[in-house]
RNA sequence: GGGCUUGUAGCUCAGUUGGUUAGAGCACUGUGCUGAUAACGCAGGGGUCACAGGUUCGAAUCCUGUCAAGCCCA
């Protein structure tokens, strides 16, 4: 009937067939053919690099990306997910520099951009197998053979057309950027360069007076340690809260005053006496003129004054920050809200232009010294040194970084900055925070994109431009076929571009040059890059090629109802998606967004390659399965936590969870078989167990579906851990005697649709998460009895929810039922009566009288478990009862406030039995407190019943537990027949017998023992399926086993009967 | 330096509008149960709820500050 299961699991042996299997069948491109025509669900995978090898954070991700497009095709829905490849950048840039043992831009322009990007296009996909096999090793469903790939030609041309769109409402714009600069290579430096070269300088450390305009005997005290930018000062800011001060003081015998910070003055003027003749905060000072130091260079606009800014800081220097936009990057954006002029005194050689005439050619910092002689003569400088500090040098030649203004391609995002705010506050993101936090704080401080990229492998900025340096038009280009009609031939006809295929990489397209329609002059491609991030951003069109092909299609696919990616892609990927989905369409890209926190090891340290604690995906591939990491993945923390990670942490899940389903698994497999019940469907359940197994099993359903429809991961896994735990140690232990009887009544029938029927809905709601062992249930339990059944749980449909099975009530009983269960256990141990031992009667008292109903109708099962004779609840008419009373901070301590403590005390000072009596009549006591009378209602004060003597007890809140104790000799009589049983089972057992095989025992026991058994031999006799008992030594080949135990021997010899 | 997040038992995590003695699972110890189980039941040890103030009758929870960790930005 199903095929026999091992009661041994081999979770990797189990997925590798799995796999065949879906192979094999081509599952994968059935769950998707399956649904065409359906609705679309939509999921876009946001695109890794594949030169680097994938790690366990990858998994992470695509482990959440999977989930829901499952989930979804269960539900009917047609998703297509297709997968991407991230392949530009710098760092594909960098590997192949190491590779050709390179070290600066210089090196590739002369081994040949060209060759160069061949490389780079190579070395995209070094990796790609490993991708690959990972990828399918983990059951992450995604589309690779139809990958898009962002340096096709195609995909270029759609980012193009972007830009065009951008270009033509004004959203691509020319400014400066202030950068990180090496003026010894000539190059910008990336953010990850510099971190690369940060070491310790010592630096000028100079203080200068900066006159007043209209106040020539009062100074703005200014601190700088790059005295060579002074002579590009524009401004000076101060913070609006700051407290300043003016102070008086004697400078050579004349009388000066400086403006400084407050708190700096001690630290500025140290011992001298100065005298302070005003204090005022720092946003009065907003506008004031001063005088310039340097006039070298003239300003086309408004300049030298006192501008507000955040940034400034009286941690060092005097709390006044002067302004050189060219060379700061705060700086920069003080001008570009000021409108302050640039004032570009630098040559990219990093020495001074021709119009500062003093220090003409001399490389900046070697003028440090020439500017402060110069400063000091005209009385400027107040006071210099020196100071040592970490300062970026170059990676490559270690000289000292610039920060430097260089030419940069803006996208206006800054422009749309409240639609992006409200369109983000349309998307649900998972942690809610991220929204408003993270995300949302980026969006409301946008600037502006900067798009340029000094490099080489990556999409081409389409702006070409006339090379007149009077003329100066430029142009975007929006498509190949643009160009082409630019360039005057087809760029795509390898006849008309010297037998070349198209390629819209450097440096092929950088020979395409026309006419400037205004002067007649060159039109030249500017030779910047875009920022790899626009690609990613430009996916949902670019995969499409849209829309030069695919129209529909992107209709059809946009916007994604669900993306997933780790949190360091809030202002990467999912930035660029919603900056350039805004920008374009004023629609968002995403309405769905699960935001991943990292992953640590075991300790909570991050994993780097430097501390060597890396764990690789395989080793815990290789041995706890794809399922277990998963499952581990989605149940162990929130999604956007961090979390520690470990392969043992795993390996839990295989203990605690997967065993015990695939425990339960195997003993309805290996019953089913033995039986063969007839029909597995479920009707009309009568029996409880089945009746409560079926609600919480329904139960289960909705809230798992619940939790899905709302991206909520923890509660989608966890509450199926928490009832397959039931199901085995309630449910199952339960009904283990149901299964074993002899005869094929219509509740042994009623069991296994039942167990058959939580088996298999519970296959189907694991199905999005543990896809391997999801299918090993489904293909057993359904496919193998039902050929007409869909082929895979993958093509499954996803369970409905059964209403009419769902009840509250039973369920809440149940609970109560184990509760008190609970407590019985815990009092036979504290009188010290095993299980084993008949005990003649359990009483317990419970909270309310729905409890006691439920109770009484189900005192057998409480009777069996506990092995007790007699159930029932303790009673105050029939027996002698003491309480004690609680009163309720909650309910007494919001209705009475600050009085409670002093009502709280009465209240316990009271008579208890009084006070319990009175509110067991549901009538209020009456408390005195402060001449005050307050009434105490039933609900405000916990009473509880104890039993006074004579029986073993246990208690938990209002619920309690009394066993009695005393034994008559019946009692231990069928104590001892069960201690027997137990010691033939054990024998059966190391004999190796099959659960249906029959046998024959010989007994030797002293005489309490044997009296026990034959006053019980009906009991053994079934229980053991022994078919004769004698009281004989047994024979040569029996097993056999000596014990003793109560005082009492044995000697037990078993032998397989013959059928 | 700024923003966001996190800090609860040896480990992984719950903890509701502030309210009884801060919980669960794993691990450990004891004990019991078992013809599905690699299990399971009961009990025990294990806590400065990161730290310091504040609000309150009452704070793991609210407020302020500090420390530590992670990410992003400067």
């Amino acid at each position: 009937m199903f095929k026999s299961v091992s009661p041994k699991f081999n979770a990797p042996l189990m997925e590798e067939n799995i796999l065949k299997i879906w192979q094999k069948r081509e599952i994968f491109r059935k769950t998707i053919e399956q649904r065409k025509g359906n609705p679309e669900y939509v999921f876009y995978e946001g695109p890794p690099t594949a030169n680097g090898r994938p790690g366990v954070h990858h998994v992470l991700a695509r482990a959440f990306k999977d989930m829901f497009p499952r989930y979804k095709i269960m539900r009917g829905y047609h998703v297509s997910r297709r997968g991407g490849w991230d392949t530009h950048g710098l760092p594909v840039e960098i590997e192949v520099e190491k590779q050709l043992g390179f070290n600066n831009k210089q090196q590739i322009e002369e081994y040949g951009i060209d060759k160069f990007n061949e490389l780079c296009r190579k070395s995209v996909f070094t990796y790609i197998q490993d991708w690959e096999k990972l990828t399918d090793r983990i059951a992450f469903w995604v589309d690779l053979e139809d990958a898009y790939v962002t340096y096709t030609n195609e995909y270029i041309e759609s980012v193009w057309w972007i830009l065009k769109n951008f270009w033509k409402k004004d959203l691509l714009f020319k400014g400066y950027k202030v950068v990180p600069y090496c003026p010894r290579c000539g190059t910008p430096l990336s953010d990850h360069e510099v971190a690369l070269g940060y070491d310790d300088a010592t630096d000028p450390s100079v203080f200068v007076r900066i006159p007043l305009a209209d106040k020539p005997d009062t100074s703005l005290l200014v601190w700088t340690t790059t005295p060579w930018t002074l002579p590009a000062n524009v401004a000076v800011a101060v913070h609006p809260e700051v407290d300043y001060v003016t102070v008086e003081r004697d400078n050579n015998g004349t009388k000066e005053k400086l403006i400084l910070a407050k708190n700096l003055v001690e630290k500025i003027f140290k011992d001298e006496i100065v005298k302070v003749v005003d204090t005022f905060k720092g946003r009065k000072l907003k506008g004031v003129k001063y005088k310039p130091l340097f006039t070298f260079v003239p300003v086309d606009k408004p300049a030298y004054f006192v501008v507000l800014g955040d940034f400034v800081t009286t941690e060092d220097g005097s709390g006044l920050v002067h302004q050189a936009p060219a060379f700061g990057s705060e700086d920069m954006e003080m001008a570009k809200q000021h409108d302050l002029p640039i004032l570009l005194i630098v040559l990219p050689d990093g020495t001074f232009i021709p119009e500062i005439t003093p220090w003409r050619g001399v490389f900046v910092k070697d003028a440090d010294p020439q500017i402060i002689t110069d400063l000091e003569a005209r009385g400027l400088l107040f006071r210099s040194g020196t100071l040592t500090h970490t300062y970026p040098f170059c990676w490559r030649c270690h000289t000292p970084l610039l920060y430097y203004a260089r030419d940069s391609w803006y996208i206006r995002t800054s422009a749309h900055r409240d639609r992006l705010v409200e369109l983000n506050n349309t998307i649900n993101w998972v942690p809610e925070h991220v929204k408003s936090g993270r995300f949302g704080n980026w969006l409301e401080n946008n600037i502006d994109w900067s798009l340029t990229r000094e490099r080489y492998w990556g999409t081409p900025l389409p702006v070409w431009e006339c090379e007149n340096q009077e003329c100066k038009h430029r142009e975007c280009v929006g498509s190949v076929a643009e160009l082409s009609e630019k360039a005057g031939r087809d760029l795509t006809d390898p006849s008309m571009n010297s037998g070349r295929d198209l390629d819209l990489h450097r440096p092929h397209v950088d020979t395409v040059h026309w006419k400037c329609v205004e002067c007649g002059g060159k039109m030249t491609r500017i030779k910047d890059l875009i920022d790899v991030w626009f690609d990613s951003g430009s996916m949902p069109y670019a995969q499409w090629h849209y829309p030069f092909e695919n129209q529909e299609k992107f209709e059809q696919q946009f916007p994604a109802d669900y993306i997933c990616e780790a949190v360091d892609q809030t202002r990467g990927w999912f930035y660029s998606l919603h900056a350039i989905s805004t920008l374009l369409n004023d629609e968002v890209s995403f309405k769905n967004v699960i935001c991943l926190g990292h992953i640590q090891d075991a300790e909570g340290r991050k994993m780097s390659k430097s501390l060597g604690n890396i764990v690789q995906p395989w080793d815990v591939l290789n041995l706890h399965g794809a399922d277990a990491l998963r499952w581990y993945l989605y149940t162990a923390s929130p999604p956007g936590q961090e979390r520690r990670f470990s392969s043992d942490l795993v390996g839990d899940v295989i203990r605690s969870f997967t065993l015990t389903l695939w425990n339960v698994y195997s003993f309805f497999v290996t019953y089913a078989n033995l039986d063969k019940p007839q029909g597995l469907t479920v009707t009309a359940p009568t029996n409880d167990l089945d009746r409560w197994l079926l609600s919480e099993l329904n139960v289960l359903v909705r809230d798992v579906t619940k939790a899905y429809e709302e991206y909520d991961v923890l509660n989608a896994t966890r509450p199926i851990e928490k009832f397959v735990e039931i199901l085995s140690t309630w449910y199952v232990r339960r009904s283990r005697r149901r299964f074993w009887k002899n005869d094929s009544g219509a509740d042994k029938q009623a069991a296994y649709s039942a167990l058959y029927t939580a088996l298999v809905i519970v296959s189907k709601l694991l199905a999005p998460a543990m896809p391997f062992l999801a299918e090993e249930l489904y293909q057993n339990l359904v496919r193998s009895v039902d050929e007409t059944a869909p082929e895979s749980v993958h093509l499954a449909d996803w369970p409905n929810v059964m209403e009419e099975f769902i009840d509250e009530s039973i369920n809440r009983d149940m609970e109560l039922i184990m509760r008190v269960v609970s407590l019985g256990h815990s009092a036979r141990q504290k009188a010290n009566r095993k299980v084993r031992q008949p005990l003649a009667e359990a009483a317990f008292s419970v909270g309310n009288p729905a409890e006691r109903k439920a109770l009484m109708n189900n005192m057998d099962v409480i009777a069996d478990e506990l092995n007790v004779k007699r159930v029932r609840l303790l009673d105050s008419s029939t027996e002698a009862l003491t309480h004690t009373i609680k009163p309720l901070p909650k309910q007494l301590g919001q209705k009475y406030g600050n009085k409670y403590p002093a009502i709280q005390k009465a209240i316990l000072a009271m008579n208890a039995e009084e006070v319990a009596s009175i509110l067991q009549s549901g009538n209020p006591v009456k408390v005195a407190v402060d001449d005050e009378t307050y009434d105490i209602l039933s609900d405000e004060v916990e009473v509880k019943a104890m039993a006074r003597e004579g029986f073993a007890v246990a208690e938990q809140g209002a619920y309690v537990a009394a066993l009695v104790t005393d034994l008559t000799p019946e009692l231990v009589a069928e104590g001892l027949a069960r201690e027997f049983v137990r010691r033939v089972q054990d024998l059966r057992k190391s004999a190796e017998l099959d659960v249906a095989d029959r046998v024959e025992l010989f007994v030797e026991a002293s005489a309490g023992l044997r009296s026990a058994v034959e006053a019980h031999e009906a009991y053994i006799k079934a229980e053991t399926l022994t078919t004769k008992l004698s009281f004989a030594s047994p024979p040569q080949n029996a097993s056999i086993v000596d014990d003793e135990f109560e005082g009492e021997q044995v000697k037990v010899g078993l032998v397989k009967a013959s059928q």
